[in-house]
DNA sequence: TTGTATGCGTTATCAG
DNA sequence: CTGATAACGCATACAA
């Protein structure tokens, strides 16, 4: 079976011409005459030949390969969708992208740094990072990394999105719609990093953009409406246990809100369960609005959210890691806007009705 | 910043040895020294190196890389589950994973498989093939193959689940809640291919499960409640339509099933989301089994449904690769066993609350 | 326009 | 126990 792998120089002594001639054929590039080219390509068909990347890169020192180390796949669609996007990216610009998940474990992560480094990637993603000192390691042995949705080093480029103007839109559309008991369920500040550019964290900005939507809007903040945590467990690959108990809570309330923005799918997911068992109708009773556009589709009802372009960002990541690898030049950071999916999870506000 | 990456050779500089003498420390084989170890040892932590697997797998003609060909990873979560359960054997293999996914395209997993082969990876696991005459391509140029789920070719090694068992699980565990109209919501046999050596598919086994768990039970095929077609559209990244569909279809029979079945996770959630819009509650009115156990504990209610063993179907199927390359013996077929979760979306019959 | 020759970093085969 | 040295397959500087 094992039929012997075919080499340029088996090519080239087929086709009557040196491997270098050969290889200008399948490079494209160099002056060659119209009989080399034929015989070249002939024989090449001939033998089925495929060049070997590995060797290529030996050579080149360039292995068309970049490194993806995301958070943990399994425990948010996003990472899915992040990697899907970078994958397109990369298969359209001739590379290849090898994933790690570090599952929230910095040495892991290390681990997985190590390896990217071992098989000479050409640069590597981070969505998110376990510690930016495994960013300073790759740095240092000379391989551009490049961060998505956050931006916890300063050396670093980044793709991100406006967290702000994205949760704000959720707020406007439920103000909208009549609602001004409008409670939060986000992560907390305190438990996530910040931007070390910005000195502002993802949850800064959407917490913010909420307090900011409420006043903006003349209405008063609850307190209790203030759901602070963490969107999911990354040891307990466990659903939205967060989100329910964040919903038990504040339904139990005893002025409980008419709408819930929660700053994740996965989040809402846990709401709209939680909403579920209690025998709520959403949007009758509740409305709920989520994050991200991961499985909210999939949700029932499907769940209206704030989109973010993962086409875009990985594009854009993917975009600047080339520039990095070939020295050109880019925007240290950019910044993509998110838009708003309305779907069947948000109506008018209960207390409207009796008007 | 872009510091020089070190060579063995260098670092047998530094040691005073040979580089033949700094790979037998390395790669611990052969005879060394206490002496020369400690040298060897103090320079590779003075230099930092890191092998260059680039080289490495010129040289060993093993690039310690495996390929894993997905039909679509953001399609339906299954194949996330099993990237990642593969990830993790190879991992801890000291082996690495490139994916790619094909999206239903014979063409487009053509170019998978040429890019597979040039990168020389030393064997790819398929899940699933889009036609099985890329896993000849691959067979022909030496490489092992593996297939994961299904099992197209009658060449290949593969690992997959036992379906009628796993099926004939759900209808049991419905009619041991009293159910007796039972829909069945799945794949169309003639839309999927057959396992080659079986001449079944998984969708022949899921359907066959359901007529032979109705009929042992004594309960009447009501062919009405047999619902057929696609499980989610590989294009339209739309979800659960289908299972939509089909609930509405079943719902507006004149006598409507107590309970469905739906074949996967995804038409599951379109199922769940028809009955949320007709206002039904699950599992009061409808109960509501799926398969795969993907989504199933994000959705509301959380889903009863049939388990796959992810974990375990990534690693046998590593396992085979592994000894295939090895050129070890490996069973030419793994049937894993399925688990019926049972969460909230499963109760009595309402047809028995009369009682 | 084409060919020759060298080296990318490892590993493995020899002698010693 | 250790050290030269020759590949692995490709890309390129340099000659012709």
């Amino acid at each position: 079976m094992a039929r012997k792998t075919v080499t340029l120089m088996e090519v080239a002594r087929l086709a009557g011409v040196s491997t270098a001639t050969v290889n200008r054929v399948l490079r494209q590039q160099g002056y060659i005459s119209a009989e080399s080219r034929q015989k070249v390509l002939a024989a090449v068909e001939a033998t089925n030949y495929r060049p070997n990347i590995v060797a290529r890169g030996l050579r080149t020192q360039r292995s068309y390969t970049i490194g993806l180390m995301l958070t943990a796949i399994t425990v948010n669609p996003f990472f899915v969708g992040v990697a899907h996007a970078v994958e397109a990216a990369a298969i359209a610009a001739g590379y290849r992208v090898v994933i790690f998940n570090h599952g929230g474990s910095e040495s892991y992560e290390r681990y997985g740094v190590e390896t990217f480094i071992a098989q000479r990637v050409d640069a590597v993603m981070f969505c998110t990072t376990a510690s930016p000192d495994n960013i300073a390691v790759l740095e240092d042995a000379g391989i551009p990394a490049i961060e998505l949705e956050r931006s916890l080093t300063g050396s670093t480029r980044s793709v991100r999105v406006d967290n702000y103007v994205g949760a704000r839109a959720a707020i406007d559309h439920l103000v909208g719609l009549g609602h001004r008991q409008i409670a939060f369920v986000g992560g907390d500040p305190a438990f996530y990093p910040r931007d070390a550019a910005r000195q502002r964290s993802v949850e800064d900005d959407r917490l913010a953009a909420y307090r900011d939507g409420m006043a903006a809007h003349g209405l008063a903040i609850d307190k209790h409406y203030e759901r602070l945590g963490i969107y999911y467990d990354l040891n307990a690959e466990i659903s939205g246990v967060e989100g329910q108990q964040h919903a038990d809570a504040l339904m139990a309330l005893p002025r409980p809100p008419t709408a819930i923005f929660a700053t994740c799918d996965i989040l809402a997911t846990g709401v709209l369960q939680s909403l579920y068992r209690m025998g709520k109708r959403v949007p009758r009773d509740v409305s709920v609005v989520g994050f991200d556009d991961t499985i909210a589709a999939y949700l029932a009802p499907e769940l209206t959210t704030v989109a973010q372009p993962l086409a875009a960002l990985g594009r854009h990541g993917f975009d600047m890691a080339l520039a990095a690898i070939e020295g050109r030049e880019t925007p240290e950071e950019i910044v993509l806007e998110t838009s708003l999916v309305i779907r069947n999870s948000t109506g008018p506000s209960p207390k409207n009705a009796t008007v």
